[in-house]
DNA sequence: ATTTTTTGTTAGGTCTACCTAACTTTATTA
DNA sequence: TAATAAAGTTAGGTAGACCTAACAAAAAAT
């Protein structure tokens, strides 16, 4: 099969080239930077899953996968979430102190445990962050996680990330309340320019439009591991 | 913290030194046999465990590991062992795929993970081999397995491993019923060779003695998990 | 359109864990 | 006890995954 560092390479492609809402353009220095080596190391291994059929690229141009190398990443991932949902579910793991460990057992090679595993979590579709975990044949659901931003007026949303990892912005998210795992209420919001009153633990607090696209949040109705589309959704 | 290669020649080495019957002196040779390796290459990592302080051993003379040596091989056993348990009683494994798996899922660094995983399984004892999984502070329970040379007359037993590999062996053990997880009780046993009744699926068969020391068996009543000397055991 | 910056590549080196082949020490046996 | 066999060691070599430093190509800015 194919080596821990390899199996690195193809997920950080995956998630830099279909799990991303901007461009998806990868180039050597980026992918380097993900993954917290050098470009020379990139550059190497890129050569090597060229020969293996696993990317495509030409010197000097952008990367992609090719479909084998793509159900490859998708395999990663999938292993990744089916065991961040373990930790949190089954050991009571908080959702910050899953993925260190989540990385190391994803490389864990045995089709049989991934899909017993999954089995025994009751084949669950997104993992504790709200992301979609891939099914057997690398396929996801549309997250049902949103932004702040897009939430309507009156609705709720339970925050399950941030993407803004800046101390000011912790600090202020802090200081209203804003945790998470926390719920919020979009109490109103100003067409003009996006200010948006939200209700925080019974308290309101009036906000940019900066900050609530720095928010992801997901529908508090339909919980984990439930096909959203399919619901009641709250949104 | 040590690498997987590393935490392997621990492994095998409290494997050899304080886990087997017989004599308990190891040597280069030896130790390479079981890991799979050549000679030159344990001789290395030997070097390397001794400018450690892992194990204490001089050119030519046996090994040994020291107290932080064998702490640190005790773990991986206790690890590998938990692994086994959670792949059997809550993944559906059978006893016999789990080995292969389990010698990945043990080189997981979290000590949370594997305390989390101890009580999630309610910190079981033994593991489905009927071995002893050592504890947080690398204790053992002396194990309730036994040989089957060694169980009474009129006692029963399950069936938890074989020593013996041979196909002449697995052949004829198959032949006369008695395989991996199935019972056997004690009929009768020829104080003059050990020659031994055995009923196994309702039907008697006299083995040799050489066939019963062959045979590991655990107490049927205290399954495990259980402390057994503390149980009204059958043996 | 030329210079500068950014991005990507190559060449050569390190470290780990393995190997083979040749050699030395210890143990066994004639 | 000398010869032979077994066990252990050393030297030198390979492959994978990383590195630095120097260089080349493409993109951006003047």
């Amino acid at each position: 099969m194919f080596s821990q560092a390899e199996e690195n390479y193809l997920k950080a492609l995956v998630q830099l080239i279909h799990f991303r809402d901007q461009g998806n353009e990868v180039g050597t220095n980026e992918l380097a930077l993900y993954l917290n080596v050098k470009p020379a190391t990139a550059n190497d291994m890129l050569k090597k899953l060229r020969e293996k059929s696993l990317v495509s690229y030409v010197k000097y141009g952008k990367i992609s996968l090719t479909v084998e190398g793509q159900k490859a990443g998708m395999d990663v991932v999938r292993k990744h979430r089916l065991w961040e949902t373990f930790l949190v579910e089954k050991l009571d793991f908080a959702w910050d102190e899953v993925h260190e460990v989540a990385e190391q057992l994803e490389h864990i090679k045995s089709k049989k445990l991934v899909n017993s595993l999954d089995d025994f979590l009751q084949n669950p579709k997104f993992d504790p962050h709200g992301d979609a975990i891939p099914d057997r044949e690398g396929r996801i659901l549309i997250p049902y996680q949103r932004l702040l931003s897009e939430v309507s007026i009156g609705k709720s949303g339970k925050v399950v990330s941030v993407k803004d990892n800046s101390n000011s912005f912790l600090q202020y998210a802090d200081k209203i309340g804003v945790r998470i795992g926390g719920m919020i209420e979009v109490a109103g919001r100003e067409s003009y320019d996006g200010q948006t009153t939200l209700r925080v633990e019974n308290k309101d607090h009036t906000v940019s439009d900066k900050f609530c696209m720095n928010i992801h949040v997901v529908c508090p109705t339909c919980k984990l591991g439930k096909d959203c589309s399919k619901n009641d959704c709250s949104f």
